[in-house]
DNA sequence: ATACATTTGTGCGTATGTATG
DNA sequence: GCATACATACGCACAAATGTA
Protein backbone atom coordinates (compact mmCIF):
# COMPACT_ATOMS: atom_id res chain seq x y z
CA UNK A 1 0.00 0.00 0.00
CA UNK A 2 2.08 2.94 -0.95
CA UNK A 3 -0.07 6.24 -0.61
CA UNK A 4 0.84 9.24 -2.63
CA UNK A 5 0.09 12.17 0.15
CA UNK A 6 2.08 9.99 2.85
CA UNK A 7 4.89 9.29 0.32
CA UNK A 8 5.22 12.94 -0.07
CA UNK A 9 4.82 13.36 4.10
CA UNK A 10 7.29 10.71 4.99
CA UNK A 11 9.70 12.74 2.09
CA UNK A 12 9.17 15.66 3.46
CA UNK A 13 9.85 15.28 7.10
CA UNK A 14 12.87 13.58 5.82
CA UNK A 15 13.93 16.58 4.46
CA UNK A 16 13.16 18.23 7.62
CA UNK A 17 15.00 16.06 10.07
CA UNK A 18 18.51 15.62 7.35
CA UNK A 19 18.27 19.85 7.19
CA UNK A 20 17.07 20.01 3.60
CA UNK A 21 14.72 22.36 4.66
CA UNK A 22 15.56 24.59 7.25
CA UNK A 23 13.28 27.29 7.89
CA UNK A 24 10.87 27.66 4.88
CA UNK A 25 9.41 24.97 2.60
CA UNK A 26 8.68 25.38 -0.62
CA UNK A 27 5.24 27.11 -1.94
CA UNK A 28 2.77 24.57 -2.61
CA UNK A 29 2.53 25.23 -6.06
CA UNK A 30 6.33 24.13 -6.47
CA UNK A 31 5.90 20.94 -4.56
CA UNK A 32 3.30 20.02 -6.33
CA UNK A 33 5.35 20.64 -9.77
CA UNK A 34 8.08 18.37 -8.46
CA UNK A 35 6.05 15.61 -7.09
CA UNK A 36 4.14 15.90 -9.53
CA UNK A 37 0.81 15.42 -8.30
CA UNK A 38 -2.23 17.14 -7.18
CA UNK A 39 -2.85 20.30 -5.01
CA UNK A 40 -5.28 18.51 -2.57
CA UNK A 41 -2.44 15.58 -2.23
CA UNK A 42 -0.11 18.32 -1.28
CA UNK A 43 -2.48 19.52 1.32
CA UNK A 44 -2.84 16.52 2.72
CA UNK A 45 0.67 15.64 2.79
CA UNK A 46 1.77 18.87 4.52
CA UNK A 47 -1.67 18.84 6.73
CA UNK A 48 -0.18 15.40 8.50
CA UNK A 49 3.16 17.65 9.40
CA UNK A 50 1.38 20.76 10.70
CA UNK A 51 -1.08 18.13 12.47
CA UNK A 52 2.32 16.76 14.34
CA UNK A 53 3.59 20.30 15.00
CA UNK A 54 6.34 19.95 12.37
CA UNK A 55 5.54 22.82 10.07
CA UNK A 56 3.72 26.06 10.97
CA UNK A 57 1.55 27.49 7.63
CA UNK A 58 0.45 31.09 7.72
CA UNK A 59 -1.63 32.22 5.14
CA UNK A 60 -0.28 34.40 2.07
CA UNK A 61 3.01 33.30 3.23
CA UNK A 62 4.35 29.96 3.30
CA UNK A 63 5.24 27.09 5.41
CA UNK A 64 7.57 27.10 7.84
CA UNK A 65 10.07 24.51 9.96
CA UNK A 66 8.86 24.38 13.73
CA UNK A 67 11.44 24.78 16.21
CA UNK A 68 10.65 23.61 19.63
CA UNK A 69 10.76 26.34 22.67
CA UNK A 70 12.12 23.70 25.28
CA UNK A 71 15.24 22.14 24.52
CA UNK A 72 16.23 21.14 28.39
CA UNK A 73 14.94 17.24 29.77
CA UNK A 74 14.08 14.64 28.44
CA UNK A 75 11.42 15.86 25.90
CA UNK A 76 9.00 12.50 24.82
CA UNK A 77 6.77 14.29 21.82
CA UNK A 78 3.58 11.84 21.49
CA UNK A 79 2.81 13.02 17.89
CA UNK A 80 4.84 10.37 16.34
CA UNK A 81 3.93 7.01 17.01
CA UNK A 82 7.28 5.89 15.73
CA UNK A 83 8.81 4.58 18.62
CA UNK A 84 10.23 6.82 21.90
CA UNK A 85 12.08 9.84 20.79
CA UNK A 86 13.14 13.16 22.06
CA UNK A 87 11.65 16.14 19.91
CA UNK A 88 12.28 14.25 16.65
CA UNK A 89 15.78 12.12 17.28
CA UNK A 90 14.43 8.57 17.74
CA UNK A 91 16.06 6.71 20.93
CA UNK A 92 17.88 3.20 20.83
CA UNK A 93 16.32 1.63 23.32
CA UNK A 94 16.84 -2.58 24.48
CA UNK A 95 14.49 -3.96 27.14
CA UNK A 96 14.80 -6.50 30.12
CA UNK A 97 12.53 -8.98 30.10
CA UNK A 98 10.43 -9.28 33.52
CA UNK A 99 7.37 -11.43 32.62
CA UNK A 100 6.54 -12.53 29.26
CA UNK A 101 3.12 -14.64 29.85
CA UNK A 102 0.55 -15.59 27.82
CA UNK A 103 -3.26 -15.16 30.32
CA UNK A 104 -6.92 -14.91 29.48
CA UNK A 105 -8.68 -11.32 29.27
CA UNK A 106 -9.78 -9.95 32.50
CA UNK A 107 -13.21 -7.92 32.47
CA UNK A 108 -11.18 -4.59 32.44
CA UNK A 109 -8.63 -6.00 29.45
CA UNK A 110 -11.84 -7.58 27.32
CA UNK A 111 -13.15 -3.71 27.81
CA UNK A 112 -9.95 -2.45 26.23
CA UNK A 113 -9.74 -5.06 23.88
CA UNK A 114 -13.33 -5.22 22.74
CA UNK A 115 -13.22 -9.14 22.92
CA UNK A 116 -14.89 -11.43 25.16
CA UNK A 117 -13.73 -11.77 28.55
CA UNK A 118 -11.18 -14.99 28.72
CA UNK A 119 -9.25 -14.42 24.81
CA UNK A 120 -5.72 -15.16 24.89
CA UNK A 121 -3.64 -11.95 25.21
CA UNK A 122 0.15 -11.57 26.08
CA UNK A 123 1.17 -10.01 29.01
CA UNK A 124 4.92 -8.79 29.26
CA UNK A 125 6.47 -6.76 31.50
CA UNK A 126 9.44 -5.08 30.75
CA UNK A 127 12.20 -2.34 32.47
CA UNK A 128 13.33 0.07 29.27
CA UNK A 129 16.99 1.72 29.20
CA UNK A 130 18.86 3.93 27.33
CA UNK A 131 22.35 4.98 27.09
CA UNK A 132 21.22 7.17 29.78
CA UNK A 133 19.62 4.45 31.95
CA UNK A 134 16.35 3.10 33.00
CA UNK A 135 13.59 4.99 31.20
CA UNK A 136 10.74 3.14 32.28
CA UNK A 137 8.50 0.33 33.55
CA UNK A 138 6.18 -0.93 31.45
CA UNK A 139 2.78 -3.38 31.32
CA UNK A 140 1.95 -4.40 27.84
CA UNK A 141 -0.80 -6.31 26.74
CA UNK A 142 -0.94 -7.88 22.91
CA UNK A 143 -4.25 -9.98 22.01
CA UNK A 144 -3.70 -12.92 20.30
CA UNK A 145 -6.24 -12.83 17.54
CA UNK A 146 -4.52 -10.17 15.94
CA UNK A 147 -0.44 -11.21 17.11
CA UNK A 148 -0.17 -14.83 16.88
CA UNK A 149 3.21 -15.02 17.75
CA UNK A 150 5.47 -13.44 20.29
CA UNK A 151 8.76 -14.61 21.81
CA UNK A 152 10.88 -13.43 24.60
CA UNK A 153 13.76 -12.65 21.88
CA UNK A 154 12.04 -10.29 19.98
CA UNK A 155 10.86 -8.20 23.38
CA UNK A 156 13.88 -7.40 24.19
CA UNK A 157 14.06 -5.01 20.92
CA UNK A 158 11.00 -3.12 19.83
CA UNK A 159 7.81 -5.39 19.82
CA UNK A 160 6.08 -2.94 17.57
CA UNK A 161 8.74 -3.27 14.87
CA UNK A 162 8.34 -6.63 14.81
CA UNK A 163 4.49 -6.55 14.47
CA UNK A 164 4.38 -3.85 11.64
CA UNK A 165 6.93 -6.13 9.62
CA UNK A 166 5.64 -9.35 9.86
CA UNK A 167 2.19 -8.56 10.27
CA UNK A 168 2.00 -5.70 7.96
CA UNK A 169 -0.39 -4.09 10.00
CA UNK A 170 0.09 -0.59 11.18
CA UNK A 171 -1.19 2.02 14.31
CA UNK A 172 -4.15 3.44 12.96
CA UNK A 173 -4.90 5.86 16.21
CA UNK A 174 -4.11 6.06 20.21
CA UNK A 175 -6.27 6.61 22.92
CA UNK A 176 -3.64 8.58 25.66
CA UNK A 177 -4.32 8.93 29.69
CA UNK A 178 -1.34 10.81 31.35
CA UNK A 179 -1.62 10.80 35.33
CA UNK A 180 1.02 10.05 38.43
CA UNK A 181 1.51 6.57 40.14
CA UNK A 182 3.74 6.66 43.22
CA UNK A 183 6.13 3.86 43.18
CA UNK A 184 4.83 0.39 45.26
CA UNK A 185 6.85 -1.92 47.34
CA UNK A 186 7.12 -4.14 44.69
CA UNK A 187 8.06 -2.04 41.70
CA UNK A 188 10.50 -0.74 43.56
CA UNK A 189 12.09 -3.91 44.03
CA UNK A 190 11.88 -4.28 40.72
CA UNK A 191 13.66 -1.07 39.52
CA UNK A 192 15.38 -0.13 42.50
CA UNK A 193 13.86 3.16 42.40
CA UNK A 194 12.72 4.48 46.26
CA UNK A 195 9.06 3.97 47.48
CA UNK A 196 6.40 6.43 46.90
CA UNK A 197 8.61 8.44 43.93
CA UNK A 198 6.19 9.85 42.09
CA UNK A 199 6.29 8.51 38.33
CA UNK A 200 4.50 10.03 34.86
CA UNK A 201 2.05 6.87 34.34
CA UNK A 202 0.89 6.74 30.16
CA UNK A 203 -1.66 4.78 30.04
CA UNK A 204 -2.10 3.94 26.02
CA UNK A 205 -4.50 2.14 23.89
CA UNK A 206 -3.88 1.39 20.03
CA UNK A 207 -5.93 0.68 17.10
CA UNK A 208 -5.73 -1.17 13.90
CA UNK A 209 -7.42 0.61 10.92
CA UNK A 210 -10.24 -1.45 10.89
CA UNK A 211 -10.65 0.04 15.02
CA UNK A 212 -9.76 -3.17 16.25
CA UNK A 213 -7.61 -2.47 19.37
CA UNK A 214 -4.88 -4.82 19.52
CA UNK A 215 -2.83 -3.34 22.41
CA UNK A 216 -2.93 -1.79 26.20
CA UNK A 217 -0.21 -0.64 27.97
CA UNK A 218 0.76 1.35 31.59
CA UNK A 219 3.86 2.79 31.85
CA UNK A 220 6.13 4.33 34.68
CA UNK A 221 8.38 6.79 33.28
CA UNK A 222 11.24 7.60 35.95
CA UNK A 223 13.52 10.19 34.74
CA UNK A 224 12.92 12.98 36.50
CA UNK A 225 13.29 15.81 34.34
CA UNK A 226 11.37 14.28 31.85
CA UNK A 227 7.78 15.71 29.90
CA UNK A 228 5.51 14.50 27.94
CA UNK A 229 4.92 17.10 24.28
CA UNK A 230 2.38 17.21 22.54
CA UNK A 231 0.91 19.51 19.54
CA UNK A 232 -2.49 20.77 19.23
CA UNK A 233 -4.66 22.46 17.04
CA UNK A 234 -8.20 23.37 17.54
CA UNK A 235 -9.66 23.45 14.23
CA UNK A 236 -13.36 23.80 15.79
CA UNK A 237 -13.31 28.09 16.51
CA UNK B 1 -16.36 34.15 9.77
CA UNK B 2 -18.20 31.53 9.06
CA UNK B 3 -16.79 28.43 7.18
CA UNK B 4 -18.99 26.16 6.30
CA UNK B 5 -17.20 23.01 7.20
CA UNK B 6 -16.75 24.24 10.66
CA UNK B 7 -20.77 25.14 10.92
CA UNK B 8 -20.86 21.88 9.85
CA UNK B 9 -18.52 20.29 12.32
CA UNK B 10 -19.91 22.19 15.19
CA UNK B 11 -23.84 21.11 14.20
CA UNK B 12 -22.38 17.71 14.28
CA UNK B 13 -20.47 17.68 17.79
CA UNK B 14 -23.37 19.29 19.44
CA UNK B 15 -25.80 15.94 17.73
CA UNK B 16 -23.57 14.01 19.28
CA UNK B 17 -23.60 15.79 22.76
CA UNK B 18 -27.36 15.90 22.80
CA UNK B 19 -27.71 12.24 21.86
CA UNK B 20 -29.07 12.57 18.36
CA UNK B 21 -26.52 10.46 17.29
CA UNK B 22 -26.62 7.44 20.00
CA UNK B 23 -24.30 5.09 17.75
CA UNK B 24 -23.77 5.80 14.70
CA UNK B 25 -23.81 9.02 12.26
CA UNK B 26 -25.80 8.89 8.67
CA UNK B 27 -23.41 8.88 5.92
CA UNK B 28 -21.18 10.99 4.47
CA UNK B 29 -23.80 11.03 1.20
CA UNK B 30 -26.67 12.04 3.54
CA UNK B 31 -25.10 14.62 5.06
CA UNK B 32 -24.48 16.59 2.07
CA UNK B 33 -27.54 16.14 1.24
CA UNK B 34 -28.86 17.52 4.74
CA UNK B 35 -26.59 20.40 4.85
CA UNK B 36 -26.15 21.05 1.21
CA UNK B 37 -22.56 21.10 0.78
CA UNK B 38 -19.83 18.94 -1.23
CA UNK B 39 -18.41 15.81 -0.10
CA UNK B 40 -15.10 17.42 0.63
CA UNK B 41 -16.50 20.17 3.08
CA UNK B 42 -18.74 16.91 5.12
CA UNK B 43 -15.29 15.03 5.18
CA UNK B 44 -13.45 18.08 6.43
CA UNK B 45 -16.07 18.51 9.50
CA UNK B 46 -15.99 14.96 10.01
CA UNK B 47 -11.98 14.90 9.95
CA UNK B 48 -12.44 17.33 12.77
CA UNK B 49 -14.60 15.14 14.94
CA UNK B 50 -12.25 12.36 13.95
CA UNK B 51 -9.20 13.81 15.13
CA UNK B 52 -10.87 15.08 17.98
CA UNK B 53 -11.29 11.55 18.84
CA UNK B 54 -15.19 12.39 18.95
CA UNK B 55 -15.90 9.55 16.47
CA UNK B 56 -14.59 6.63 15.15
CA UNK B 57 -14.70 5.97 11.02
CA UNK B 58 -14.77 2.64 9.51
CA UNK B 59 -14.65 2.52 5.52
CA UNK B 60 -16.99 0.62 3.96
CA UNK B 61 -18.97 0.47 7.34
CA UNK B 62 -19.90 3.99 8.54
CA UNK B 63 -18.88 7.10 11.56
CA UNK B 64 -19.82 5.68 14.96
CA UNK B 65 -19.75 7.86 18.10
CA UNK B 66 -16.58 7.04 20.46
CA UNK B 67 -17.65 6.26 23.93
CA UNK B 68 -14.33 6.63 26.10
CA UNK B 69 -13.03 3.37 28.15
CA UNK B 70 -12.16 5.20 31.26
CA UNK B 71 -14.93 6.75 33.30
CA UNK B 72 -13.85 7.34 36.42
CA UNK B 73 -11.78 10.22 38.12
CA UNK B 74 -11.66 13.35 36.98
CA UNK B 75 -10.74 12.81 33.06
CA UNK B 76 -9.36 16.35 31.28
CA UNK B 77 -9.84 16.16 27.62
CA UNK B 78 -7.31 17.93 25.70
CA UNK B 79 -8.48 17.20 22.75
CA UNK B 80 -11.20 20.21 22.69
CA UNK B 81 -9.87 23.64 23.77
CA UNK B 82 -13.05 25.38 24.74
CA UNK B 83 -12.12 25.44 28.92
CA UNK B 84 -11.92 22.92 31.05
CA UNK B 85 -13.82 19.67 30.50
CA UNK B 86 -14.74 16.46 32.20
CA UNK B 87 -14.81 13.87 28.71
CA UNK B 88 -17.17 16.22 26.62
CA UNK B 89 -18.89 18.07 29.70
CA UNK B 90 -17.82 21.52 30.45
CA UNK B 91 -17.09 22.25 34.17
CA UNK B 92 -18.19 25.46 35.87
CA UNK B 93 -14.89 27.42 37.27
CA UNK B 94 -14.15 30.15 38.99
CA UNK B 95 -11.27 31.61 40.38
CA UNK B 96 -9.75 33.53 43.28
CA UNK B 97 -7.44 36.36 41.92
CA UNK B 98 -4.22 35.78 43.59
CA UNK B 99 -2.03 38.43 41.95
CA UNK B 100 -2.73 40.62 38.58
CA UNK B 101 0.00 42.79 37.34
CA UNK B 102 1.97 43.67 33.69
CA UNK B 103 5.08 43.19 33.94
CA UNK B 104 8.16 43.65 31.26
CA UNK B 105 8.78 40.29 29.57
CA UNK B 106 11.85 38.53 30.80
CA UNK B 107 14.00 36.53 28.40
CA UNK B 108 12.41 33.48 29.09
CA UNK B 109 9.10 35.05 28.20
CA UNK B 110 10.12 36.87 24.86
CA UNK B 111 10.88 33.64 23.53
CA UNK B 112 7.42 31.68 24.20
CA UNK B 113 6.05 35.44 22.67
CA UNK B 114 8.40 35.83 19.89
CA UNK B 115 8.40 39.30 21.38
CA UNK B 116 11.16 42.05 21.98
CA UNK B 117 12.55 41.12 25.96
CA UNK B 118 10.90 44.26 27.88
CA UNK B 119 7.59 44.36 26.09
CA UNK B 120 4.32 44.08 28.49
CA UNK B 121 2.49 41.40 29.13
CA UNK B 122 -0.09 40.59 31.96
CA UNK B 123 1.25 38.20 34.83
CA UNK B 124 -2.13 36.70 36.33
CA UNK B 125 -1.73 33.78 39.19
CA UNK B 126 -5.19 32.17 39.80
CA UNK B 127 -6.11 29.42 41.76
CA UNK B 128 -9.29 27.51 40.20
CA UNK B 129 -12.28 25.85 41.58
CA UNK B 130 -15.25 23.59 41.24
CA UNK B 131 -17.94 22.62 42.80
CA UNK B 132 -15.60 19.92 44.08
CA UNK B 133 -13.42 22.32 45.09
CA UNK B 134 -9.84 23.05 43.92
CA UNK B 135 -8.67 22.41 40.72
CA UNK B 136 -5.64 24.00 39.99
CA UNK B 137 -2.83 26.72 40.20
CA UNK B 138 -2.35 28.68 37.17
CA UNK B 139 0.57 31.27 36.08
CA UNK B 140 -0.54 32.78 32.96
CA UNK B 141 1.01 35.32 31.02
CA UNK B 142 -1.07 37.63 28.11
CA UNK B 143 0.79 39.83 25.53
CA UNK B 144 -0.50 43.18 25.90
CA UNK B 145 0.04 44.45 22.54
CA UNK B 146 -2.25 41.64 21.42
CA UNK B 147 -4.68 41.79 24.55
CA UNK B 148 -4.75 45.68 25.39
CA UNK B 149 -7.18 45.11 27.94
CA UNK B 150 -8.18 42.74 30.88
CA UNK B 151 -9.08 43.44 34.32
CA UNK B 152 -9.07 41.47 37.32
CA UNK B 153 -12.63 40.88 37.48
CA UNK B 154 -12.48 39.33 33.80
CA UNK B 155 -10.14 37.14 35.47
CA UNK B 156 -12.46 35.65 37.91
CA UNK B 157 -14.21 34.05 35.16
CA UNK B 158 -13.02 32.93 31.57
CA UNK B 159 -10.26 34.97 30.21
CA UNK B 160 -10.15 33.26 26.86
CA UNK B 161 -14.22 33.65 26.44
CA UNK B 162 -13.69 37.45 27.12
CA UNK B 163 -10.64 37.02 24.64
CA UNK B 164 -12.53 35.55 21.79
CA UNK B 165 -15.81 37.80 22.54
CA UNK B 166 -14.51 41.24 22.91
CA UNK B 167 -11.34 40.68 20.59
CA UNK B 168 -12.78 38.64 17.96
CA UNK B 169 -9.77 36.05 18.06
CA UNK B 170 -9.62 32.00 18.68
CA UNK B 171 -7.23 29.67 19.09
CA UNK B 172 -5.13 28.39 16.00
CA UNK B 173 -3.14 25.33 17.93
CA UNK B 174 -1.07 25.11 21.09
CA UNK B 175 2.09 23.35 22.33
CA UNK B 176 1.40 21.69 25.61
CA UNK B 177 4.68 20.03 28.23
CA UNK B 178 3.28 18.12 30.73
CA UNK B 179 5.22 17.14 33.48
CA UNK B 180 5.36 16.44 37.62
CA UNK B 181 5.78 19.41 39.96
CA UNK B 182 6.15 19.07 43.60
CA UNK B 183 4.52 21.32 45.85
CA UNK B 184 7.04 24.07 47.44
CA UNK B 185 6.59 25.96 50.65
CA UNK B 186 5.34 29.11 48.58
CA UNK B 187 2.61 26.98 46.79
CA UNK B 188 1.59 25.03 49.80
CA UNK B 189 0.87 28.50 51.90
CA UNK B 190 -1.47 29.48 48.62
CA UNK B 191 -3.19 26.18 48.02
CA UNK B 192 -3.02 24.57 51.52
CA UNK B 193 -1.52 21.56 49.79
CA UNK B 194 1.07 19.95 51.43
CA UNK B 195 4.75 20.48 50.73
CA UNK B 196 6.11 18.01 48.21
CA UNK B 197 2.71 16.90 46.46
CA UNK B 198 3.63 15.58 43.23
CA UNK B 199 0.97 17.45 40.91
CA UNK B 200 0.53 17.53 37.19
CA UNK B 201 2.12 20.23 35.73
CA UNK B 202 0.91 21.58 32.12
CA UNK B 203 2.81 23.72 30.59
CA UNK B 204 0.66 25.58 27.71
CA UNK B 205 1.57 28.04 24.70
CA UNK B 206 -1.26 29.23 22.91
CA UNK B 207 -0.84 30.54 19.48
CA UNK B 208 -3.50 32.95 17.07
CA UNK B 209 -4.25 32.31 12.94
CA UNK B 210 -0.73 34.44 12.15
CA UNK B 211 1.08 31.93 14.41
CA UNK B 212 1.75 34.88 17.44
CA UNK B 213 1.70 33.21 20.86
CA UNK B 214 -0.58 35.26 22.73
CA UNK B 215 -0.70 33.11 25.94
CA UNK B 216 1.88 31.60 28.28
CA UNK B 217 0.83 29.36 31.28
CA UNK B 218 2.10 26.93 33.76
CA UNK B 219 -0.63 25.05 35.90
CA UNK B 220 -0.60 22.62 38.51
CA UNK B 221 -3.55 20.56 39.09
CA UNK B 222 -4.75 18.94 42.46
CA UNK B 223 -7.45 16.35 42.24
CA UNK B 224 -5.52 13.18 43.07
CA UNK B 225 -7.43 10.81 40.74
CA UNK B 226 -7.12 13.31 37.86
CA UNK B 227 -5.67 12.30 34.22
CA UNK B 228 -5.09 14.62 31.03
CA UNK B 229 -6.79 12.46 27.85
CA UNK B 230 -5.98 12.90 24.18
CA UNK B 231 -6.51 11.32 21.37
CA UNK B 232 -3.43 10.06 18.45
CA UNK B 233 -3.95 9.61 14.88
CA UNK B 234 -1.01 8.36 13.35
CA UNK B 235 -1.43 9.68 9.86
CA UNK B 236 2.64 8.23 8.88
CA UNK B 237 2.42 4.84 8.06
C1' DA C 1 -1.54 54.52 0.49
C1' DT C 2 -2.22 51.66 -3.71
C1' DA C 3 -1.81 48.06 -6.85
C1' DC C 4 -0.30 43.68 -7.95
C1' DA C 5 1.63 39.08 -7.67
C1' DT C 6 2.22 35.26 -4.61
C1' DT C 7 0.60 31.89 -1.41
C1' DT C 8 -2.46 29.59 1.51
C1' DG C 9 -7.67 28.71 2.64
C1' DT C 10 -12.23 27.20 1.28
C1' DG C 11 -15.40 24.93 -1.65
C1' DC C 12 -17.38 22.22 -5.64
C1' DG C 13 -17.49 18.36 -8.90
C1' DT C 14 -15.92 14.04 -10.60
C1' DA C 15 -13.67 9.55 -11.11
C1' DT C 16 -11.79 5.50 -9.28
C1' DG C 17 -10.16 2.38 -5.49
C1' DT C 18 -11.09 -0.43 -1.41
C1' DA C 19 -13.42 -2.31 2.61
C1' DT C 20 -17.85 -3.80 4.61
C1' DG C 21 -22.11 -6.18 4.81
C1' DG D 1 -21.70 -10.98 -6.91
C1' DC D 2 -23.63 -6.76 -5.53
C1' DA D 3 -24.77 -2.42 -3.28
C1' DT D 4 -23.17 0.75 0.09
C1' DA D 5 -19.85 3.67 2.20
C1' DC D 6 -15.48 5.50 3.09
C1' DA D 7 -10.52 6.64 0.89
C1' DT D 8 -7.68 8.64 -2.46
C1' DA D 9 -6.72 11.62 -6.22
C1' DC D 10 -7.32 15.12 -9.84
C1' DG D 11 -8.76 19.66 -11.44
C1' DC D 12 -10.84 24.07 -11.07
C1' DA D 13 -12.49 28.56 -9.11
C1' DC D 14 -12.46 32.08 -5.99
C1' DA D 15 -11.46 34.21 -1.22
C1' DA D 16 -8.22 36.01 2.03
C1' DA D 17 -3.75 37.09 3.85
C1' DT D 18 0.89 38.41 2.89
C1' DG D 19 4.85 40.59 0.67
C1' DT D 20 6.61 43.75 -2.51
C1' DA D 21 7.09 47.20 -5.86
Amino acid sequence: MTLKYQEVAKDLVNKIFSKVYIDKLPSEGALLEEYQVSRNTIRNALGILYNQGLIRRIQGSGYFVNKPLHNEGFIMNMANKVGLNHVGNPLIVHSKILKFEIIPASEELSRYFNCPMGDLVYYIQRLRYTDEGLISLENAYYLKSVIPYLSEEICKESIFQFIFQHYNISIQHADEYISIHTITQEEADLTGATVGKPTIQIEEINYLKNEQPFNYSVSYYFPEDMSVYFHLTNQLH
